[in-house]
DNA sequence: CCTTACCCTGGAGCATGCTCCAACCTTGCC
DNA sequence: GGCAAGGTTGGAGCATGCTCCAGGGTAAGG
């Protein structure tokens, strides 16, 4: 038993993500210190950090940003926390990625507007779509 | 004639940017290098600029970066470039708009699946939506 | 034993678009 | 004349999430 150990190369490999970005996350205090072989000071990792590796990269994937997720990560040691704080952040997530969603749709109807509008045999300095770019107010 | 012109901190608040913004375009070469006072060596505006920078206010509100709006700027000034060229960069930003927006919406997918599995009432560490966080692939 | 691959540290650098600073000079107004 | 408000410069700093480096030590295999 106990032979399931990672150094940190290992565990790099094993979830795809660079050693550099583990000792990085280490000195953010997103995963806790390594422990560390008694006779080289080589981080060693037990199994249990992958799975706190995989939550990470999921709540990246969702949209948390590092410090967030760093939040999530007390609640989630925390036995004080309830449920619902996190949901609670789960929903704030929702509404800001709705508003970029909104944003950016914005952008697109104004883009297309544009891009509408070019004759696009005209030079670049008569262009009606150059000109629309000129005066924000319309 | 001629009284039309602009000291810095006036073209500032006419367009609503700071000082250092604008000194930091022209560093950048984003507008042109302002020609200057003779005895005092401040920078001296003429109302067109304010025009240029609502040209860069604009693109910046569709989306563009500086390094985009840089080549915007460069195509507008361009007599043989043309309008087709740019329709193409505003089509490409458009393109890459909505890749953002469903990039975006899958996380809202997500997270909506997430929230709405939540109980509510369980202690933190137990919440079905932290397990789901655990484990990426499901 | 030697080579190669791996690990350690602290700190710098990247990209983006500003923002702020010190240390100094000019202008405008009373 | 004196003072505040404005201008000048070059360069550092912020936020984000890494990424890379030098200059070392350690481990594993032939």
């Amino acid at each position: 038993m106990g032979s399931k150990q990672f150094t940190i190369g290992e565990l790099a490999k094993a979830c795809g993500i660079t050693t550099d970005t583990l000792r990085y996350y280490e000195k953010r205090g997103l995963i806790p210190k390594a422990a560390r072989a008694a006779s080289s000071g080589y981080r060693v990792y037990l199994p249990e950090t992958l799975e706190h590796l995989g939550f990470i990269r999921q709540a990246q994937y969702l949209g948390f940003t590092l410090a967030e997720i760093e939040e999530l990560l007390r609640l989630r040691a925390d036995s004080e926390a309830s449920c619902a704080q996190i949901r609670d952040i789960a929903q704030a997530k929702i509404r800001e990625a709705q508003e970029q969603i909104e944003t950016l749709q914005q952008i697109v109807d104004g883009l297309e507007n544009l891009a509408g509008i070019c004759p696009g045999d005209v030079p670049a300095d008569k262009c009606p779509l150059i000109e629309m770019l000129k005066t924000p107010e319309n």
